[in-house]
DNA sequence: TCGAATTAGTAATTCGTTTTACCAAAGTCA
DNA sequence: TGACTTTGGTAAAACGAATTACTAATTCGA
């Protein structure tokens, strides 16, 4: 900046106050130019380090994930969280710690030291978690993820809202007997989603049927076996919603190997919307997005409208999972 | 760091020393542990933007992507780029710019003023690019992809290696009419796989047929069409190679519409090696890896082997996509 | 026993900015 | 014409560390 000033013929504060347009100064249009000149000239550029060390703004905020980058589920996190980090000017720290606990506190110890305007801690699925305690030094925000007692802010999908959507979609196209594989390993999306499904019945005035929902593990070859039970029945359920995208995949398998078809004969609703498995499978599967592009972006929005200093409330705030419609309903 | 000095009864300069373990510093354990205890007592922690300044180090590194976090294929070069800054006490500042050159353009700005110790440019599927000029302002990789006159360094999967391997793979389990269903739209994934698979049957003495050759667009619904097409053949293929796992999920459809059974009557191979579909397809798919999270990975460390001050030199580096064998040959 | 080496530390400078406080010249107004 | 305001700047002090050059006291070796 010294450069700069010599060779424009002013001095550094002038330069400071051209490069960042400071209104209260009175610079000339001709000072100004002359001083762009010299930066151009000489390739100068600032440094955000010296910046951020006097004006105390980092312009970060930093992401700390089990395993998000890993999953092609979660990614969007990341993606959302970037874009509305981008839109207020600031960049992204990220750090995917495999689900290590000393990676998670040298991450977080990085994070702080670097003055992170705002902390992130997502995980892959929906389920419970205990972060380390340093967490709070910063402004923080869960994402896809809560603590036990409630006490910190996360941003988490409607799992209730979700299964009801799912179920609703199938009763409004006429579906009477609907049923439901659902994952085995207890998880809010486990219940969320069950909850939601029974719901739904209940808004409708169908009656729950307990033979109509299979738990199994979360794969297409177990949901395989599972839509194969369901469907040997002799009241065999007209539509099949399933826990996930994955598990429809076997459901699909098992439809066509009795030689049903999709959706005259069965329809099969899916949860996730994972595009790679949705849009190739035929027919497309319709199902039921986890807002994680969205999570993301609440996250970074809510950090960014905090005032300096503070801390956010511990709102738990549920985002709806929305439907998207292609061909197997 | 001043109240800590004065809170241990010290001056700050050697709490610089005792919080760095300066060697050539003289301090005793007994000062180091009243140092310590001051640290903890007031919970202070070294702020980055001040070190960096100082040192000339920020510690960082810049991945800016196309789409790379959007698409499940590649993320893998995220995470193995993060895990390698991690190993060398490096964080990474990530941008997306989804294609948009305006973004490219301030992301890089950004970043420079970040002062980052080294910078990537990634794709999210293998291709030219002319990325902005200013990128070789600092040490730069590209990955994934590369500039036309090569006078950039890039790291980019071998694609003639693994379409090689993938037909080698088919050969040495004596199939001798194998049919490849390629991509349709030009880039270096289709010219190179396509070579490897003219190489391996040229190696291996087989006769390389066009008629087994077909091109489609490379989604499961195109591939079905392709797949059935070669499969009603009089002299029909027993294995075919395809350019990537969606696809093999259109010739799975086709084999079982067919009535045929894999790999029994036709073996099949994929390319990507999508967990998310390779993994959940009935039975699993063979296929061939591209090796995203090496890629990353060897981008971090050709950036933390270079001196300070040195760019790279425009290597092009070639990183073979390694088989993954499941059932379907 | 004296000079050299070692031990244990400190004062002051620097990194590259932003920001506050200040100043001189020119213009304005009664 | 003199006081006041506006215009167009500048000097100097932060921000929070790392680092260099130094000192004073002790130990060592011959």
């Amino acid at each position: 900046m010294y450069d700069v000033a010599r060779l424009a013929g002013v001095s550094q504060t002038t330069v400071s106050f051209v490069v960042n347009n400071v209104t209260s100064a009175a610079i000339s249009q001709e000072t100004r130019d002359r001083v762009w000149a010299a930066i151009h000239a000489l390739g100068w550029r600032p440094n955000a380090m010296a910046r951020s060390l006097r004006t105390r703004h980092s312009q970060t905020l930093g992401l700390i994930s089990d395993e998000v980058v890993t999953s092609p589920y979660a990614v969007r996190i990341i993606l959302g969280a970037q874009e509305a980090a981008w839109a207020g000017q600031q960049m992204l720290l990220v750090v995917n710690t495999s689900g290590q606990r000393d990676i998670e506190q040298t991450a977080l110890q990085f994070m702080l030291e670097r003055r992170v305007e705002g902390l992130m801690y997502a995980a892959m699925y929906h389920h419970e978690v205990t972060p380390p305690p340093e967490l709070t030094q910063a402004p923080v925000v869960l994402v896809n993820c809560f603590v036990a007692d409630r006490s910190l802010p996360a941003i988490v999908p409607d799992e209730v809202q979700g299964g009801y959507t799912a179920t609703e979609a199938l009763i409004r196209r006429g579906h009477r007997r609907i049923a439901f594989i659902n994952e085995i390993i207890p998880m809010p999306a486990l219940f969320g989603r069950l909850e939601g499904y029974r719901q739904a019945l209940a808004a409708y005035g169908l009656p729950f049927d307990p033979a109509l929902v299979q738990s199994c593990h979360s794969n297409a070859h177990d949901a395989f076996a599972a839509a194969l039970a369901l469907l040997e029945r002799d009241d065999r359920p007209t539509a099949i919603f399933c826990f996930n995208d994955k598990m429809a995949m076997g459901a699909y398998d098992a439809i066509k190997r009795l030689g049903l078809r999709i959706p005259h004969d069965v329809a099969v609703i899916g949860f996730d919307n994972l595009e790679l498995i949705a849009a190739q499978l035929y027919p497309p599967l319709t199902t039921v997005e986890l807002p994680h592009y969205e999570m993301g972006r609440r996250a970074v929005e809510l950090l960014q409208t905090l005032p300096a200093g503070e801390s956010l409330p511990p709102v738990q705030h549920y985002l709806p999972c929305p439907l998207i419609e292609r061909e197997s309903i």
